[in-house]
DNA sequence: AACCAGGTCGTGA
DNA sequence: TCACGACATGGT
């Protein structure tokens, strides 16, 4: 993999296991917007960037060397063979084999704790569609204006002391409905400094969710996604509705099965690539197996 | 017009 | 512990 900067273009040559639009629309992240085919504007760590795909090359428009090195190269999970990440899954189970080959592109992303917790906060009940739509009210209003590759304005997801300021009437008017205190709560409380990114690293991924947990407005689910997507634990295993059906498909006779049973039948047969196998499984079973 | 969406909470058995 | 309705919003 070649990695060069021209002006504020960064090439990113010999990228593979990796599609863009799989990985930006499988359902883990909320701010970006679709340009084309594999064109995409990406909103994230008070930046904004266009990336573009062709074959093995990534380019990423308006981001300079530091950029990359210190933001997307993390974020896109850079450093992280996939190619051995789907060997492995696939022999943790030969039974994902279509599911990998049919979503050989996604990875990972290593997303912001804040914005990761409060975007799946607003998830619940909602669909994907809604869910960007609200993050991208709440950025549009709240958050700081940059400019895009193009010249373009965007918004991106304001920081804990930004939304602490905010009021929940205010939430509301960004169609969070229902979910306005739990997001007062949660930004109450990674400001005050109960729960943070620091105190939910040092611990062993069962005390995290614990402690994540005690955020009104976050169960299980929500802190299992908080946990792959925010805060870089693999082993997590979110079940929502699509990973409740396809893993009761695959694995339960199709019989109705609960949540934590099905967590917990995971976490015992894929261990730390649970979180891997998770996103080839939701993705796959909402845009093929149940379309 | 009901039903559903990357759920969670409070309540009552 | 477990089932169940409520909760905002928008699309089919």
């Amino acid at each position: 993999m070649n990695v060069s900067c021209d002006g504020n273009i960064v090439t990113v040559d010999g990228v593979k296991d990796f599609r863009l639009s799989q990985i930006l629309e499988c359902g883990q992240c909320f701010h970006f917007d679709k340009l084309d085919d594999e064109v995409y504007e990406v909103i994230a760590f008070g930046r904004a960037v266009k990336m573009e795909q062709s074959g093995g090359v990534l380019r990423i428009y308006g981001s300079s060397m530091e950029d990359y090195e210190g933001i997307w190269r993390p974020y896109l999970d850079m450093d992280n063979d996939y190619g051995l990440i789907k060997e492995s899954v696939i022999k943790a189970d030969s039974a994902l084999q279509t599911a990998v080959n049919e979503k050989d592109g996604i990875r990972i992303l290593n997303q912001d704790f804040f914005e990761t917790l409060i975007s799946f906060i607003i998830s619940q009940n909602k669909n994907i569609p809604q869910i960007k739509q609200c993050v991208k009210n709440i950025s549009h209003r709240f958050g700081d204006e940059v400019i895009g590759y193009n010249g373009e304005a965007f918004y991106v997801f304001p920081d804990v002391d930004r939304l602490h300021e905010v009021t929940e009437d205010e939430l509301r008017e960004c169609k969070v409905g229902f979910r306005a205190p739990y997001i007062m709560n949660a930004t109450e409380a990674v400001y005050s400094g109960n729960v943070t990114k620091e105190k939910l690293d040092a611990l062993d991924i069962e005390q995290a969710r614990e402690l994540l947990m005690t955020i009104k407005g976050v169960g299980e689910k929500v802190a299992n996604c908080v946990l792959l997507f925010g805060l870089g634990r693999r082993e997590a295993f979110p079940v929502d509705v699509w990973m409740k059906r396809i893993m009761e498909s695959m694995y339960f006779d199709g019989k109705d099965t609960k949540k934590l049973e099905i967590e917990a039948f995971a976490v015992k047969k894929f261990g730390n690539l649970g979180g891997y196998a998770q996103q080839y499984l939701f993705d796959y079973a909402r845009t093929t197996l149940f379309k």
